[in-house]
DNA sequence: CGTGCCCGCCATAAGGCGGGCACGGTGCGTTATT
């Protein structure tokens, strides 16, 4: 028996009420009556499918206020923006971050603390402070959400530091319950964020992967020419407005001003350009006035915008994670869009530069070793190691990861008390530097593999996120040029016979070689398996089967 | 890992070529200076 919809009858008045928004889907609405359940939550929805409405309803039914967090300052304007622009005391956000004052900072602090305000957004850096944190868990927030989760695992590990210890800093908070939102979470990234924030048994809702509107077409390309050629004639056929994703900033300079001499207005747009600029060209966009924006992967995080018409890809993303969210962004009102990838091998050079070289033994050995005299600030360990700043910033994240380093509340580093000595520490981290970047190669791997495979697009891209779609998907160039015709159920990837397929999906295996790993999917005659510590595989069933190279494994 | 650029070399001379080298993404916050 079912329980009957608790909270959902709620849930629909307020969203009716408070926002204006007359229906909810089925998976918005079973996470949110998760989250007035108290309970942990993650939530894969994609850009446009009402993440923000699965924690922005609850809060405004749940007795305290909801601490936002969210990665790009900008972003949150946006979102702050629109929940003030209802004009309602009880939607009314405000925020905490280096844009503010003191006194706006203190400002905001009061609104909250006397109810003129519900929601506070602010950074993980803004936490990572002792006496911030303090403050913001005095307010006593009923839920913390923490928007673009996929930034935990995607950023901790280097770029942006703190957020490694947002699990930390959220039980600073006192532990409020906790709903974490992203638009692409493959099952490594998941249980990544589930670890890292520290969900207790989450609710994971997961849904709408497959855009049955969006055409994925992939072209190999010889020639940089033929790129350029096939960009031109998409340019010549489709409408506005579109965005082309370029791998480096001055790629983005270069072909926006190629484009714009050829007679097809555009503008760039990468991380290396002045805030204002930035935040100028992004409202001009959303204003339909940018026909063609040529962009790093800096532009588009959390560009809500309904009638981008395609999305270009000027070389191999590294991994279909990055991919699903950038394509994602195309078609997001339900109108025909189009998804195309331009891909040469030569771009696999660049991502294997991004993921990293080994890092040097000594380096690591010679930090352990430092950090066992005392607690010492970031600038401290730069000044005696000569390091730079990312470089330290990735071997203490490693040396953190194998029990070596700890960070305290005031922001130093220290060395644990339990500390492995700095010769063991640093082979320790060494292979846990492997192990990551092994994972990260199999991610650019499948990336490949998804533009090289012959059979339906959509089943290879869902079955990297362990979706498995039964059918072909309909709405790709492998699928429209005669290979498994969607609907018929009887021809190639479509009329698999279930004897085909060895292990249930989202079973776990083991290979004598690669150890154990999760089976993630199914598309034709081809299987993918993620291992967990060489990573992505695909598998041919007919060698497994015959060879028994997979087993089943306990979980 | 791959590309693009500079430099020097060779030597009928001019331009072509090889070697060497720099460069390559994502952003919070703070601080020093205009």
């Amino acid at each position: 028996m079912k329980l009957p919809p608790l909270h959902a009858t709620r849930l629909r008045r307020a969203a009716r009420h408070r926002f204006g928004w007359r229906k909810l889907r089925p998976d918005q609405l079973a996470a949110m009556r998760a989250v007035m359940k108290r309970r942990d939550t993650l939530v894969v929805l994609p850009t446009g499918a009402g993440k923000s409405a699965v924690y922005q309803v609850p809060a405004t039914l749940l007795p305290g206020p909801t601490v936002v967090i969210s990665p790009l300052l900008a972003l949150q304007q946006d979102q702050i923006a629109a929940l003030n622009d209802r004009d309602r005391p009880e939607l009314r956000a405000v925020r905490i971050s280096s844009a503010e004052s003191p006194a706006q900072q203190a400002a905001a602090l009061e609104d909250i603390r006397q109810g003129r305000a519900r929601f506070l957004f602010t950074t993980p850096e803004q936490l990572s402070n002792p006496d911030r944190l303090t403050e913001v868990r005095a307010l006593r927030p009923a839920l913390v959400a923490v928007d673009e989760a996929h930034c935990i695992s995607a950023w901790g590990h280097d770029f942006r530091p703190d957020y490694l210890a947002l699990g930390h800093l959220i039980r600073g908070l006192g532990r409020p319950p906790v709903v974490a939102l992203t638009a692409t979470a493959s099952p490594p990234v998941r249980d990544d964020i589930i670890a890292r924030l520290g969900l207790h048994k989450p609710r994971v809702v997961v849904a709408g992967l497959d855009r049955a509107n969006l055409f994925l077409e992939v072209a190999n390309c010889a020639t940089e020419d033929y790129r350029w050629r096939r960009l031109i004639t998409l340019l010549g056929a489709e409408e506005r407005p579109g965005i082309v994703y370029v791998p480096t900033r001055r790629a983005a300079e270069e072909l926006s001003a190629r484009l714009t001499t050829a007679g097809f207005a555009a503008e760039f747009y990468h991380g290396g350009m002045p805030a204002g600029a930035r935040e100028e060209l992004h409202e001009r966009f959303l204003a339909d006035q940018v026909p063609v924006m040529v962009a790093t992967s800096a532009f588009g995080m959390g560009i809500d915008k309904p009638n981008i018409r395609w999305v270009v890809h000027m070389a191999l993303p590294d991994a279909p994670d990055s991919y699903l969210q950038e394509i994602g962004r195309a078609g997001r009102d339900g109108e025909q869009a189009r998804a195309l990838l331009l891909w040469r091998a030569e771009d696999v050079g660049l991502r294997r530069y991004f993921t990293g070289g080994a890092p040097d033994p000594d380096e690591l050995r010679d930090l352990a070793a430092l950090l066992r005299s005392g607690p010492l600030s970031r600038t401290a360990l730069r000044e005696r190691t000569g390091l730079g700043a990312r470089k330290l910033g990735q071997l203490v994240a490693l040396l953190e990861q194998v029990g070596a380093a700890t960070t305290l509340p005031n922001h130093r580093l220290d060395s644990p008390q339990y500390a492995p000595q700095p010769v063991d520490a640093a082979t320790a981290a060494l292979a846990e530097a492997e192990r990551q970047q092994t994972v990260q190669r199999s991610r650019t791997d499948m990336m490949r593999a998804f533009a090289e495979t012959r059979s339906c697009r959509g089943q290879t891209l869902l079955a990297y996120f362990g979706e498995q779609m039964p059918r072909p998907c309909g709405h790709c160039d492998n699928c429209h040029a005669g290979d498994g015709v969607p609907g018929d159920g009887g021809t190639t990837a479509a009329g698999r016979d279930p004897d085909d397929t060895p292990f249930p999906v989202h079973s776990s295996v083991r290979h004598p070689e690669w150890g154990s790993g999760l089976v993630l999917g199914y598309e034709a005659d081809k299987m993918t398996v993620l291992f967990d510590e060489v990573g992505y595989k695909t598998l041919s069933v007919p060698v497994v089967s015959e060879q028994g190279l997979l087993v089943p494994a306990g979980d």
